[in-house]
DNA sequence: TTGAAAGCGCTAACAT
DNA sequence: ATGTTAGCGCTTTCAA
């Protein structure tokens, strides 16, 4: 089929040593030698293989990106950035989607694996102890973004979750807000502890107490149903655990003919897509995925360069920002 | 770093073929040297290394997947379909998303092809002639997903986006709208014209006449626009060109104080995800997302086991079917 | 500046 | 049933 080294170095007269040299520009030639292999090339339509490469070299540009938690709506914004900064640094892009159980999901690794990515990218799944060992066993550089694995000594880069969690409460409190709820996620779902932890936090310090709490399921399903069950008390604030869960909010305020934002303002997590054109548009926390797929992908590039920078002792943490929309407003002291 | 097949050559002290032969199960083998191989392989960790099995086999198994038009908020679904019909079949996916020009959308292919995959799946790109080209001289098995390219034979697989729209017409039809307006996309879009005429196809059946038509620009804020300037006309029912536009109608009209679906309906095109949480839960043309993918891999596969079944001179269509919520309601004639 | 040759890890004839 | 060996397409010493 396609030309190889061989063919070009036939046609330009050369030895495939020669053709090697000049394609990659890594030794000077002569600039007759030059022209010929470029032309040789050039008629061939030649493409080097990156498969025979990646089998002298011991490389292979590659990096997985495994996603796992496929309902994550955030999943769309991190595989852009990731592919992205690796495109940027000339790595290509194994995509692998988690399967619904944890062996498939360690299939999809060992499918990385031999398929000798230099260094993979784990987003929010559900890591266990086992998917760790096997990739220590393995040596491949792994981050992970968003999750962590206890005392697997993986290095991680994640959103500041209690920080944002924070930053909506407190933007909450700065408009007037004292009784405030967190619509939180099941515990399972890793930033779960940490958002609730930062509406403490910001309630703590203006000293209002603590947070009415009610438990979604991380969607749009179960945001409503928790906003349904906090209609009766008198809270005129909302946290929400996500943009999900904020617009299921938004739902059920809207039917129970409470407005938002006159009545109870409410603060989503994440800014997806398509927070900006929720009614009314939604006010919530942005995360950072430029920067987290940037920062995965160069941590995984400093590895592989042999910078054992001593890192994943603790996450990195990469701070979120408040967007401000139309679903909070300023509220007086009742 | 890994154990070759050498190391479990030795260590089970058989030739590096028999180890081959038992690991991959195609020749029968003793049962003793199949346990003392397999367990060599075992306590080596031992992964096959499918860089060297595919310079020997001249096949990587391993499909290139080029999405270019990112804003497309249909992208997260037919990646996922794409990856897991891929995955089912034993092919790996090799991620590259398209940039902002049609240039570094052609390095991406070129990538692709030093990578040797062994097809490609394109999905609603902005395809060129030029790149048609690149692609034939290759001889890569390509594959292009809602959207063609004219008279470059090309095999294609799209939605029937004229039968879908049709389908959303007749549904407004059906209960009594007769004033029926169309919220289009910019000509560029692929499927804008093919989507426009369906709704011209149900009208002309029903003796309705021509319907209305007003041009957004495929997203939200196009979609408010544009059925803003709908507002002091009489129609009774919307069809959008897609969800993004469709939500962007039902703000304009909620802004209004036009209520959805009593005094307008309104139907999508695409199901994204979100579409059955808008306010209200949107009517909408459900894209078959899933057979779109799995038809593409497959009719890669098949091109590569060379069944050149001829295809390619007329696209394959998939039927796309309707999706009821309440954004649509009966209307009798005014 | 260029060439010869070894070798990356595997598979598949071809032998035995 | 198993071993020997050539070779996939490239890069990289080592020589010249």
């Amino acid at each position: 089929m396609g030309a190889t080294i061989d063919d070009v170095a036939a046609r330009s007269g050369v030895s495939t040593a020669t053709v090697s040299r000049v394609l990659s520009g890594s030794v000077p030639a002569r600039a007759a030698t030059r022209e010929r292999v470029l032309a040789a090339a050039r008629e061939l339509d030649y493409r080097p293989s990156s498969i025979a490469r990646a089998l002298k070299r011991q490389e292979t540009r590659t990096l997985g990106l495994l996603v796992t938690d496929i309902t994550n709506p955030f999943y769309p914004q991190i595989v852009r950035a990731v592919e992205a900064a690796a495109h940027e640094r000339g790595y290509g892009i194994v995509l692998a989607n988690g399967g619904d159980d944890a062996a498939r999901e360690l299939e999809h690794l060992d499918l990385l694996i031999e398929r000798r990515v230099d260094g993979i990218v784990i987003v929010s799944s559900r890591m266990t102890r086992r998917h760790a060992e096997r990739l220590h066993r393995t040596a491949v550089p792994v981050v992970l973004v968003n999750d962590t694995v206890a005392g697997s000594g993986l290095p991680t880069v994640t959103t500041a979750h209690r920080r944002g969690a924070r930053l909506a409460a407190e933007h909450l409190i700065q408009l007037g807000h004292q009784r405030i709820a967190h619509i939180g996620a099941p515990a399972d779902q890793a930033a779960s502890g940490q958002r609730r932890q930062g509406v403490r936090d910001a309630m703590r310090r203006a000293g209002l107490g603590e947070p009415l709490i009610a438990i979604g399921d991380g969607g749009v399903a179960g945001g409503a149903h928790a906003a349904e069950a906090l209609i009766d008390s008198d809270i005129t604030g909302i946290v929400a655990y996500n943009d999900l869960t904020a617009i299921g909010a938004l739902r059920a305020l809207r039917r129970a003919g409470i407005g938002v934002p006159e009545a109870v303002s409410v603060v989503g997590f994440d800014d997806i897509d398509l927070a900006a054109w929720t009614d009314p548009p939604l006010t919530t926390i942005r995360q950072p995925t430029e920067a987290l797929g940037r920062w995965a992908v160069e941590h995984v590039a400093d590895l592989l360069a042999g910078h054992d920078d001593g890192l994943g002792i603790s996450p990195v943490l990469l701070d979120p920002e408040i967007v401000v929309r139309d679903s909070t407003s300023a509220r007086g002291t009742v």
